[in-house]
DNA sequence: TTATTTGCAAACGGTTTGCCGATTA
DNA sequence: TAATCGGCAAACCGTTTGCAAATAA
């Protein structure tokens, strides 16, 4: 699972024209290039596409991020009503320092059961879930 | 903390207007008077409103839902981006069905300790979170 | 009375879309 | 070549805001 987004658009069957594959080489290095809690919202991709090819509109953008959404490589997130974020869709949950915004991604497979013995408990089939913890720094030491 | 919203407005020192008032009715009602899984949004909870007074208007219907959410006394949502919801703020989870958008509530002993926990190993203390389970109603039987 | 609130309508900001020329498979 | 895509600018839609009249304390 650990393909390029250009993979998955073709084993997906997603046409792949210049413009996406630089949308998606930018999202794709957003993570090394600018920090490991690097979650840029559609302007600042757009920002950093630009500097790439700056004939591509914002409007391709906006319909890059939804098509690869639609074919689940990438899923949506919004932190903060307003303004979505996407980023490769690889199943971890989010914690928000609310004092800085920054973010960190985690995975915790207790929370993972205990969240499908939720839904069983109730009737359901789990199929997607979204966990955000917002909390502050503790002082070291 | 069962406190009617009239009276939580009281003890934060947020003023009573007859607007606010019939704003507050409406969404303490808006579960027991439309099923236990009524999460309407500002454009529901505005139409309930005009039934009530029909001169209020759909911005005073934002102002006092921010209002509230900044007393703490409602908590906002976005599950489906585009349309916020409010709801009184008691901390529970939910569980949506995504073929018929019904919203169960639910808390977890478990899955909030848990939760604590992770925040903890990270040197966060947890202040607030969100739990969203999407699932599908299984077959009876 | 004085600060606050409300209604109205216009503005705002993120996102979507219609049109038509350009590009992909 | 046929179908799809992309750029542009206008439209969209949920939400916010400036203003003057109305109201709470």
């Amino acid at each position: 699972m650990s393909d390029t987004i250009e993979q998955k658009c073709l084993s997906k069957g997603v046409k792949l024209t210049e413009q996406r594959k630089i949308i998606a080489k930018v999202i794709s290095e957003s993570k090394e290039a600018y920090g490991k809690s690097d979650h840029p919202d559609v302007d600042e991709l757009y920002n950093r596409v630009s500097k790439i090819d700056p004939k591509i509109s914002i409007a391709t953008v906006y319909r890059t991020v939804k098509l690869f959404e639609e074919a689940g490589i990438l899923v949506k997130h919004d932190f903060k009503a307003g303004k979505a974020r996407y980023e490769i869709n690889d199943d971890h949950n989010h914690l928000i320092d609310i004092k800085t915004g920054e973010i960190i991604e985690f995975v915790d497979q207790e929370i993972e059961k205990l969240q499908k013995k939720v839904a069983e408990k109730y009737g359901y089939t789990l199929v997607d879930h979204k966990l955000e913890l917002y909390g502050v720094k503790k002082k070291p030491q």
